[in-house]
DNA sequence: CGACTGATTGATACGTCTCAAGGATAGTGG
DNA sequence: CCACTATCCTTGAGACGTATCAATCAGTCG
C-alpha cells in the first residue's frame, strides 16, 4: 500500500537512499578488502559547509556517499515549511542509492562535512557483477528499514525525553563509546528538533534537564557524554516511571 | 546499482518485509505473466481473525503474502503497551521478505483477513535466478522506504487533522475511488490510532468533525468515502489555513 | 433480550509549542 | 587581541493540541 503525503510530487519511482550505520561500515571495509579496491580509488574527496546541499528532491542520483567528518540530513518538506529529518548519515556511514528515477528528498549538510563520493554508475556495475557485493547491499537496505521502523515508533509513541535520550543513546553506540567518553553531537538543535519531530525549544530543555540529572554532560555544543548508558537504556525501555514516581514534569528527573 | 533479494543468504541475517503498494501490485501482476505462472500455483490461500499472528518479532520468515481481503498491521511495541503500527498491508499488496537475522516487529491481522501465502524458499529463487525480477523487487523494497519517509513526516510533524486526512486519503488512492465513492476501512479505531501515532479518542474526534464539515461521509465503521478529493488534498498541502483562518478548534472547520 | 466490544462524546490534565527576551559562541575586521 | 555582529542556544510565561479518565451510545452475537 502506498501513502504519499506529498500528492504534488508525481507518482513516479525514485531512488532511495541506503544508509548504512556501525555494521553497514563493516559490510563496506569487507567490501574494499574483498574485490572493491577498485571501488576505494575511484572515490573523490569532497567537502561542503554546512547546509550546503548535495542533492535535492527532483535530483538524479550521480553519486553514493560515504561521510568522514561531519553529517549529512536526510529531509523533506511541507509547504509551510515544516521539516522531518528521515536520517542522519553519520561518520562512518554510507549513502548509496537504488536506482529510480528521483529523488525524493533532499540532502544537505548539517555543519562542515567531509565525504568521499563514488561515481553512482561504477557502484550499480559492481551490484550487477556481484551476487556477494548484491547481498549485502540488500542486507543494508534492509538495516534501513528496521531503523526507519524504530524512527517511527520514536516519533509517534515517545515523550520528549525518551526521543532525545534514544537519539543520543543512538549516536554513543554509533560511535562506540563507553561511559562518560565525549562523543560528537555533528549537528544543531535545529537537526535535532527536526529529526526528533520537536521544537528546539524543547530539544534543549530537554537537554537542560538530563544534565541537570547527571544523566549527561554538555562539555560544549557539539559534544556530550553518557553518564550511565545502562540508566539511559533502562529509561528508554522502561519509560517515565524511573525518571520520578509520581511526576513527570521537566525538573522533577531523580538526582542520580 | 542492483540490489537483489539475495534469497539463499545464510540464515543468520535478519528478514525484512517488503510491501506493495498500487505500483508494485502492477509489478507482481506482471511478474506471474511473465515468469511466474509456477509461482502463482505454489500460493496457499489462509484465512486470519482479528488480532491473530502472522509472525512475531523474532520468528524467522517462511512465508511472503499477499492480501485478498482484510488487512495485515506492522507493528511494533514498547515495554509499557505503547503500539506503533509501522505498515498497513492491503487487499492487492504484497509483504514479502529479505533475510538477515529475525523479525523485528510483528505482523497480526486488523480484522477478517484473507492472504495467499507463498513460500519464502520458492520466491527466493526467482529472485536469484532472474534479474529482472530482483530488478522489480529492489524498487519495491525503495518504494517500501519511500512510504516510511511519508509516514514519518507525517508522524513527526503533521498535526491530528492532517494525519487522518492523509490517511483516508491514501486509502482512497490505494482504492482508486472517485469523489464520494464508499471505501474500505479495514481497520478497528486503535489500529489507526497506532499508525498515525494518537489515540482512539483524538481519532474519533477528528473523523466527527470532517464528517460534520462535509469532508467525509461515514456510511458505517467498516466504510468511509470523501466528497471532495481535490479540497482535501488542499488541506494537507496548505495545512490548517483553509480549516478556517483563526481559528483550529476541533469543532470549527467551516461547514463546505 | 442482555452482555460485550468498539465508538463517541465530554471535562479536565498535561506535554509540547509559541512567542519573546536574554545569554553564549563563533566569526570578522580593525 | 578586542570589539562587533550574527547566529545559535537557553530560559520563561502562557497558549494550544492532544491525552487521559469517565460516561454514554451503537452495533453484534449468543
Amino acid at each position: 500500500m502506498s501513502i504519499a503525503l506529498s500528492y504534488n510530487i508525481p507518482r513516479s519511482v525514485s531512488p532511495v537512499v541506503l544508509v548504512g550505520g556501525k555494521d553497514e561500515r563493516a559490510m563496506i571495509g569487507e567490501l574494499a578488502g574483498d574485490d572493491l579496491a577498485a571501488l576505494a580509488k575511484i572515490g573523490i574527496r569532497m567537502r561542503f559547509a554546512r547546509n550546503e546541499t548535495l542533492f535535492s528532491e527532483g535530483d538524479e542520483a550521480t553519486y553514493s556517499y560515504r561521510v568522514v567528518r561531519g553529517a549529512i540530513r536526510l529531509c523533506k518538506h511541507l509547504a509551510d515549511g515544516r521539516r522531518q529529518i528521515a536520517d542522519f548519515i553519520l561518520p562512518g556511514d554510507y549513502c548509496g542509492f537504488l536506482y529510480l528515477e528521483q529523488h525524493r528528498f533532499t540532502a544537505e549538510a548539517t555543519g562542515d562535512l567531509e565525504v568521499i563520493a563514488y561515481p553512482q554508475r561504477q557502484v550499480e556495475a559492481l551490484g550487477e557483477n556481484m551476487p556477494s557485493m548484491r547481498r549485502r547491499l540488500t542486507k543494508f537496505l534492509s538495516g534501513r528499514l528496521m531503523n526507519m521502523q524504530d524512527h517511527l515508533i520514536m516519533v509517534g509513541r515517545q515523550t520528549a525525553k525518551e526521543r532525545v535520550i534514544s537519539f543520543l543513546m543512538r549516536l554513543a553506540d554509533n560511535a562506540d563509546a563507553a561511559d562518560g567518553e565525549a562523543i560528537g553531537l555533528p549537528m544543531k538543535r535545529q537537526d535535532m528538533a527536526d529529526y526528533l519531530g520537536l521544537t528546539i525549544e524543547t530539544v534543549s530543555r530537554v537537554l537542560t534537564c538530563l544534565k541537570r540529572s547527571r544523566l549527561i554532560t554538555l562539555p560544549n555544543l557539539h559534544q556530550f557524554a553518557i553518564t550511565d548508558i545502562e540508566r539511559c537504556r533502562d529509561l528508554v525501555e522502561w519509560g517515565e516511571e524511573i525518571w520520578r514516581p509520581g511526576s513527570s514534569k521537566m525538573m522533577d528527573i531523580a538526582e542520580a
